[in-house]
DNA sequence: CGTCGTGATGCCCATAGGGTATCACGCGGA
DNA sequence: TCCGCGTGATACCCTATGGGCATCACGACG
């Protein structure tokens, strides 16, 4: 007993008629009959009252047809959600992520993301570099966008470089510097700096350590705060020069941001495991993919 | 596609791993491979990840897997109901009938029913022998328990006959005659008779003036009550002599019932549509016709 | 380095399932 | 009254589907 029975069944139940159903099923009239009869011997039960002239559906009969609709129904949609599963359109996606560098685009492109796909289920989970890559390592999160690390289980890891992001530093408009194209690192010799803790993102901050080892002096931290927003205020307050990437400024500050030479970056990814790449990861990324080389991630900023 | 190609994907799905699967199914290996491939053609989507050293489920896999244990599961029930509805252990059974000669049994028999086919939903409705007959003709029940009505559609009624019920006077206990074994209907002649009235039982009623123009008297019908209990009432209270069948008499009541003679009967019977007979209606009629057998439905009385 | 166990592939065969031809039977129109 | 039409059932044939066997390629494991 398959499908096929229940879909035979269901037609002549619905037309009252072997042969009308059977020319609705493209079907000889004869194979009708023989797959009814397997029917109702399977189920040891009659389903059908046939006479020469009318064929009415008995008790049994009756309720099976109530029941074949539910389940050739509930077929069809299970048919349906399976689909949209492999493609993409409807599943989940635990996407980890960075909050300042990822500020300027994340809320548009989760926008655009749940238009295109409204079935999956997004959750966010907002942490620290470290963390969330070891998050997607452990299989906690499906994807997350944040600084690579490379020490930790880069095995089965895949990534996908979002931007090199340009360190600089943040000074207040008044500052002599302010209006200077690019500074050279070692111009920030001895004067004290204002840096994101390290546990807050170790591959930031030991960037601008060794881009400071390389312009030959020890960089002086004045103050290693675990917000961004606190590294652009204490530059706004003048407690020293907020090193940061390029990324960080909010749109409308008065603060200006000058590019340090030679060019140090730190690369903003989406991070993934290379053998968990459900659909709907696959679609965020083809979006991540789109919005890069149209530019439409970071507007009006360089690569 | 079909139910053979879900329960080997489920089988393959929760063993996560063809050649056990294919154990289990007692199938060899290459055809449940082959299955999978279809399931997936047709689907137009991969359900099993496989490497020559584990097999496991994709995102739209897992889906499918939930869907089909509710699809398999919802099949089986879906069968059991279907079988129990043909051998009658599950329906509807619409019953008419008459109050007083089904009271000595009716609610002992119902409940023997329900005990015997608890999911058979019983609809009990009580009317006049003719208007239970007519409903039966129509259809709007199943069957009634009832006089017959023959001048009133019998094609494609049929009938059980559950008893024949004998006629008979009812006396109070001090009334001259009361210690009787039977009286002629001609000592009838001139008493006022209490009659149940003639809207509320044809049969009945003319089975009782037939007698009594055999017998050579037109009957003087003191009181027509609608209610058999009124008849019994009025005969109590010294109105008149009332003429019911033999089982009308409440138990422990003080009344006497004389039988008449000739004996002059009125059929208590089962009707039902020939052509229409379902399941839980033959189980009933099964059950009364045991009943009658083992003399369980007028214990104490003659047939 | 050979053995074992995996899933995939190729080939063969039985049979399940469909088609054609035909039957028996009632209904309706001529 | 009779013939034609349409019904579902039956008989028979044939094909394509689904299963088995043998085998392959490959990675793990001793």
């Amino acid at each position: 007993m398959d499908l096929r029975h229940l879909r035979y069944f269901q037609a002549v139940a619905e037309d009252l008629s072997y042969a009308r159903a059977a020319r609705r099923l493209r079907l000889a009239q004869p194979a009708l009959s023989r797959a009814i009869k397997e029917l109702e011997h399977d189920l040891g039960a009659e389903v059908l009252e046939r006479s020469r002239h009318f064929v009415r559906l008995t008790p049994a009969g009756a309720v099976l047809l109530q029941e074949t609709a539910l389940l050739l129904d509930g077929w069809e949609e299970a048919l349906r959600r399976v689909r949209r599963t492999a493609s993409g359109e409807e599943g989940e996606l635990r996407l980890g992520y960075i909050g300042p560098p990822t500020q300027p685009f994340l809320g548009r492109l989760l926008h655009e993301y749940r238009q295109r796909y409204p079935l999956v289920s997004l959750h966010l989970e907002e942490r620290t570099p470290e963390r969330v890559w070891e998050m997607v390592a452990k299989g906690r999160l499906t994807a997350g966008l944040t600084r690579p690390v490379p020490s930790h289980t880069a095995l089965g890891l895949r990534t996908l470089v979002l931007r090199e992001e340009r360190l600089g530093v943040v000074l207040r408009p008044d500052h002599p510097l302010a209006t200077r194209r690019s500074l050279p690192w070692k111009s920030l010799a001895g004067e004290p700096l204002i840096v994101l803790a390290r546990r807050e993102g170790a591959s930031l901050h030991d960037a601008i350590l060794a881009a400071c080892r390389s312009a030959g002096f020890m960089p002086r931290l004045a103050r290693t705060p675990s917000v961004i927003g606190t590294v652009l205020s204490y530059t706004e307050g003048g407690s020293g020069l907020g090193i940061v990437t390029d990324s960080v400024l909010p749109p409308g500050t008065t603060l200006r941001f000058v590019p340090l030479t030679p060019a140090q970056t730190v690369p903003l990814v989406l991070v993934w495991q290379e053998d968990l790449d459900p659909p709907p990861l696959q679609r965020f990324r083809g979006l991540l993919e789109d919005w890069k080389t149209t530019r439409q991630l970071w507007p009006g900023r360089p690569d």
